[in-house]
DNA sequence: CTAGAGGTTGACGCAGCGTCAATGTCAAGC
DNA sequence: GCTTGACATTGACGCTGCGTCAACCTCTAG
C-alpha cells in the first residue's frame, strides 16, 4: 500500500513541499517513483516521516534529525547536545530582555540612550574623544552596550569596586610611595585586570594593550576630572608613573 | 573629517562588510563617496551608527531600527513591542525545552518514543490504525507531539479529567439513562469539547467533525479495551449511542 | 616603481521551507 | 474523444544579516 505525496502529506500532518524538500536533501526519499516522476510512500516512509517530524518539533535541525534516524547518533545524545543549545538561546534572550527593559526604563528616566555618566565616579566616557581618536570609538559603543546589559546589583558592585581601586590609588599617592615600588604595582595591576575586564577595552591575550593603557595614564593627568578622585594632580601623576612602569614591565 | 569605511568600522566596533551592507538597505548611507567610488563618513555618521548598533545589540530587526531613526516610530514603544516578541520566542524556547526533557526522561524510561499509552485509562491510541485510516495520521502525531510538550501538572490535570468523564459515563450506562436524554447529552457535550481539546482531532469550527464522532463511538463498541473502563459492552454502547445522537443534533 | 594595505562591486551561502510560475498527468463527466 | 479540474513535476526567488571569497582598482610609503 503506497499513497501519493499529498496523502502522506496530509496522514502526517505537513505539507507535500516539505516532503519534496525531505527528498531533494536525502532526509526522506520517495518509496517508490512513478515514470510519470510521480512520488510515491509506503508505510515505512510513512513511520520514517513521523519520526522526522517528531524530532523537528523538538527543534532539531534536519543534519541532526538525518543523524539519528541513521543510528549514527544516539538519540538520547543527539537531545541532550541540542538542549544546551536551548538552554544557550534561552540565556541569550533573557539577557536581550534584561537589556531592553533597562533601556526602556532608562528612556522613561529622560535620559539620553548613550549614557555620559556610564561610569560614574570613574569616567571614562569623559574622554571619549581621545579614546575614540586613539582606540576606536569600539572602546566605547561596547563599553556602553555592554553595561547597559547588567543589572542593576552587577552595576553596583561594579561600582564598589571602581570606588575601591580609586580609594587605594589615592591612599598610595598620599603616602608618598614610589610608583614603581610593590604596592604602587600590586595596584596598577588591579587597574589592568579591572580593565581587561570592560570589553572594547584594546587587549593583547588578556590584558590590556601596552600604548592603550600608558596613553590612559596621561589622559588621567591631563584632564582635571581624574585628579578630583584621587586627591589631584599628584595622585593622577601617581597613577600614571606607576601605570607606566607597570606598562613597560608586563606588557 | 570624515574617515574611511574601515576607519569608521573600527570605531564603531564593526565590519566594513557590515557598513557597506547598511549602505545597500539604506540604513546608512556613507556620507561622502569620493570619486574611486571610496566610501567616506563624518561625525554623524557615526552617531547614527553607535545608535544602529546599539538597537542591533537589543535584538531590533534593520526595518525596525529605520522605522526608529527616522522617526516614523517611538523609540519606546519599537522596544515594547520588541520586548512581546521576545517574550514570546521566550516562552516558545521554555515549551521546547520542557517537550525536550520530556522525551528524554521518556527514553530513560525505555519506553517508545510514539507513546502507546499516551491517554492512560482512555487510550485513543489504541485505535491508531483506524484514526489514521480514516482521518490521517496527523490526529495521531500532531496529539502525541502535543502531548508530549505538557508538563507532569497539566497532564495529571489532563487525566484527571478523563477519569472523570469515563466515571460519569460509567454511572451513566449503570443508572440506565436514556441514551438521547439531557444527562447523557450532557456527557456527550463534555466528552466532544474535552475531544476538541486534542490538537490532531478532525474539527469543523471547534468541535469535532461528525463523522469522526460517530466514528469513534463505533470504535469505541468495537474494541474490548473502551469497555474494560467503562463498565462493560453496554456502557461502550451507551457511549456510541449518545454520541450519535449528539453529532446528529449538534453537528 | 613596486609592494602591500585597503577600496570597490558582485555573488554565493546559510535554514527550512512558503510561494508563485510554467507545464505535464490523471480521473471523471459529457 | 474531449474538456475540466485536481494534483503532480521541476525550477527558482524570498526571507535575515551579514561572512566570505573572487576579481579587480587605488592609495601610500619606501
Amino acid at each position: 500500500m503506497d499513497w501519493s505525496i499529498q496523502d502522506i502529506a496530509r496522514l502526517a500532518g505537513t505539507t507535500s513541499r516539505t516532503l519534496r524538500h525531505y527528498g531533494d536533501v536525502g532526509l526522506l526519499p520517495a518509496s517508490r517513483v512513478g515514470d510519470n516522476g510521480y512520488r510515491y510512500y509506503d508505510e515505512l516512509a510513512l513511520v520514517r516521516l513521523q519520526r522526522i517530524l517528531m524530532l523537528r518539533d523538538l527543534g532539531l535541525g534536519i543534519p541532526a534529525i538525518a543523524d539519528v534516524l541513521a543510528g549514527q547518533t544516539d538519540g538520547a545524545e543527539a537531545l541532550a547536545v541540542h538542549l544546551r543549545w536551548l538552554h544557550q538561546e534561552k540565556d541569550r534572550l533573557d539577557r536581550q530582555i534584561a537589556s531592553v527593559e533597562m533601556t526602556m526604563l532608562t528612556l522613561e528616566g529622560g535620559e539620553q540612550l548613550m549614557a555620559e555618566n556610564m561610569f560614574d565616579g570613574f569616567d571614562h566616557t569623559a574622554y571619549r574623544e581621545e579614546v575614540e581618536e586613539r582606540w576606536g570609538a569600539a572602546a566605547y559603543a561596547d563599553g556602553d552596550r555592554w553595561w547597559r546589559s547588567k543589572s542593576a546589583a552587577e552595576k553596583a558592585e561594579w561600582q564598589q569596586r571602581q570606588k575601591q581601586l580609586a580609594a587605594d590609588w589615592s591612599a598610595a599617592a598620599a603616602a608618598g610611595l614610589a610608583p614603581d615600588g610593590a604596592e604602587a604595582q600590586a595596584l596598577a595591576t588591579r587597574h589592568a585586570d579591572w580593565l581587561a575586564g570592560i570589553p572594547g577595552t584594546p587587549q593583547v591575550n588578556g590584558r590590556p594593550a601596552k600604548q592603550y593603557l600608558v596613553g590612559l595614564g596621561e589622559m588621567y593627568v591631563a584632564d582635571y576630572r581624574f585628579g578630583a578622585n584621587y586627591g589631584g594632580a599628584e595622585g593622577a601623576s601617581f597613577v600614571r608613573d606607576a601605570l607606566a612602569v607597570y606598562a613597560e614591565r608586563n606588557l
